[in-house]
DNA sequence: GTCTGCGATCTTGGTCCAACAAATAGGCAG
DNA sequence: CTGCCTATTTGTTGGACCAAGATCGCAGAC
């Protein structure tokens, strides 16, 4: 019967083009998964008990647990006692929690991110330069004068922030800002470092409002030149070493 | 290294702002990631059994099991069976599928990619058009000419990626190209379409040296030319509507 | 005597169950 | 309406069993 059980095995390894090889924990998140989709539910609504999740699927409770971990770890649940686990819309959090984890194994450096986002914020520019409507640019305006009512370090750096994300969020392309928000946390530490040594909310304000300008008067030229220099202006309090490419533009 | 400490210190804050409401498997999960250091364990080392690690943090080998899940999740542990717990390097593969995770392809979200990549690359050879060596160019050409090789479809696309990988990597900056690699998945989906309508091996590898040669000339006008034109030409098998911001440049 | 091959045993993850603690929603009494 | 109580549900633990690989030891061959 050893020899029924490894043909058997063979023949559905064979059949299943996927190895077999399935946990039942991995199969109960595809179930959860589908379990949410046929059932049509949306954020906040709440998935059946662990213990009803476990009989619908045939599956033990801590098998179910495991499971429920692993969607919670992706951001798409989130579990509240007593009431159970409810879909989340957390899963932008989730991935930038994971892409954290990875520098924290290997930490890219600040002049590395600061080179990123010049990349990113100038070819923003580009397009802004082409596209943007007076209407956006009153936009960029009010999000830029919210840093002067800044009064702690921590709100400067998100105010700051907020000004930036909104620069990328004009440019109107999705992925663009979800992989600008991935770097969320440490722009937003780079910011706290540079204002901690010197609070500076009108210096950032006015960098802010001079690159406005250059977006309004079309000016490519003076849109680069500024965006670097405020960027640079942050790296002074980070390091001194030169930056590893990708700094000058 | 001063960078680097401060580096881990954002990391830090932004993983401990949430409140002291730890559960045991959250706790589990630090406590796995400090002994992985403290013991300086590299890829490929095995953790503790699961028995051991739950008597050496007083917990519950359930528990254990829940906190193994998340960091299996997270791609930086494979529990191979009999084996135990290795450290493992596939953080990067769980975030990208944690990434283009439930942002389900749709032709919008092509368009969106592929607004992204005119964007980046076209950022990308700012810098190169200033700062790219003779051997940078070099390799770009050797990377553009192993895609007259490629036979299937899939071939032809991985070889596609491999050279805007190529170009994306010269600009030196590892957070950049990190970003670009998130989009792997989408990226050379899109390719996958594009080459299953007309095989154009022939074609890319024409375009591509025709970029290169722009970079070589350092003519940024011909470069963003040849680049938008080259994204454009993919484009044309994956929808027609108007594109959502940040197409045209 | 030493080496080899094979099987028993041990270990380890995979799954499940039972039990208890803690938290809380919802009902119930005042 | 308020405050308490109870039942339900998650959080956590320990234990049990299974399957499969690793280990060890024993017997037989050379």
């Amino acid at each position: 019967m050893s020899t029924d059980a490894v043909m058997l095995a063979a023949m559905a390894a064979d059949a299943a083009q996927e190895p077999a090889k399935v946990s039942a924990v991995d199969r109960l998140v595809e179930q959860i998964r589908d379990l949410v989709r046929e059932r049509a539910l949306v954020i906040g609504d709440a998935l059946p008990t662990e213990r009803d999740l476990g009989e619908l699927f045939q599956a033990g409770r801590n098998t179910v647990r495991e499971a429920l971990q692993i969607l919670k770890a992706y951001g798409i649940v989130e579990v509240r006692p007593k009431i159970g686990a409810v879909l989340s819309d957390r899963h932008e959090d989730a991935v930038r929690k994971l892409f954290s984890f990875q520098n924290d194994i290997s930490p890219a450096s600040f002049l590395d991110v600061q080179g990123y986002r010049r990349i990113i914020e100038t070819g923003v520019g580009d397009h802004l330069i082409l596209h943007a409507s007076a209407a956006d640019l009153d936009h960029l305006d009010a999000v830029n004068d919210r840093i002067l009512q800044n009064r702690s370090v921590d709100e400067a750096a998100r105010g700051d922030f907020a000004f930036h994300e909104a620069l990328v969020s004009l440019a109107g392309n999705r992925t663009l800002l979800a992989s600008y928000r991935l770097l969320q946390p440490v722009i937003t530490h780079i910011m706290r470092v540079g204002k901690a040594a010197k609070p500076v909310q009108i210096d950032t304000h006015q960098a802010h409002a001079q690159i406005i300008n250059a977006l309004r008067a079309r000016d490519r030229v003076a849109y680069v030149y500024l965006l670097s220099r405020h960027l640079e202006f942050g790296l002074q309090f980070v390091g001194t070493e030169a930056a590893p490419g990708a700094q000058g533009s």
